[in-house]
DNA sequence: GAGTGATCATAA
DNA sequence: TTATGATCACTC
């Protein structure tokens, strides 16, 4: 039985970073956070990432948002994904922002989405709403890459809809768009505007856009790993 | 009920 | 302003 206790920097080798959230299994959000010495909030309406962060904590990551991995000397990206009492995933992952302009010339080999999911540490948690924050148990967290069918299906996907981006489509691109990556806004509200290419190859004012992993590519993972877990 | 589009807190 | 961390909540 493995102890956990607040790391006080970030972790040197991938071994280590296991070690930490290994540690991690099993215990409630509310446990861990009076060791981190945080304030559990009643529900998640306003704190949406505090989650994230507390894990991001716990596990040595150093806070702010830099467009690199959580773990960028190990190339390591650190989520906590919600689940419900089956291990299925409650809400889709967000990978990162879309470029809107100055694409011509990114590729997918070097592109944002596949750099950030290159490594994912995922930290599966004790989602459902009827259970309160405090009480919300974290599961076994496990290293991940895609494999070469699951690259495939996200860079068919991510080049669809860049290319959309590029041909000035982006006003018509939903989020019912790709198998597995879709694109949906991402911002503080429905004012927010950001620069993107119009129908004409002019520069036309949108909501900002960001990349998310649908449930259903999520899913797989997850039950990919439990699988193997238990055999 | 599920899923899309909207939203919240915070950092630099 | 744009990025991080995501979940909320309205509409179908």
């Amino acid at each position: 039985m493995k102890m956990f206790s607040m790391p006080k920097d970030e972790p040197r080798s991938i071994n280590e970073l296991m070690q930490r959230a290994e540690a991690l299994a099993g215990l409630t959000l509310g446990e861990v956070a009076e060791l981190a010495r945080i304030k559990v909030p009643k529900d998640f309406k306003r704190e949406k990432g505090w989650t994230g962060q507390l894990i991001e904590l716990c596990l040595g990551a150093s806070a702010g948002s830099k467009t690199q991995q959580d773990f960028a000397q190990l190339g390591i990206e650190l989520k906590t994904i919600p689940i419900d009492d089956n291990g299925k995933p409650l809400e889709t992952t967000y990978v990162c922002f879309a470029p809107l302009t100055n694409i011509a010339g990114i590729e997918w080999q070097t592109s944002s989405v596949k750099n950030k999911i290159q490594k994912v540490l995922w930290v599966p948690i004790d989602g459902r709403r009827e259970v309160a924050p405090q009480h919300r148990c974290i599961a076994t967290p496990f290293l991940w890459s895609p494999d070469i069918e699951q690259g495939n299906q996200l860079r068919i996907d991510w080049e669809e809809l860049m290319e959309m981006i590029s041909l000035g489509q982006i006003e018509n691109i939903t989020a019912r768009h790709g198998q597995y990556l879709q694109l949906r806004p991402k911002a503080a509200n429905g004012k927010v505007l950001t620069n993107a290419i119009g129908n004409n190859g002019q520069i036309i004012s949108t909501r900002p856009r960001g990349f998310y992993l649908r449930k259903e590519f999520t899913e797989k993972i997850l039950q990919n790993f439990f699988k193997n877990e238990q055999t």
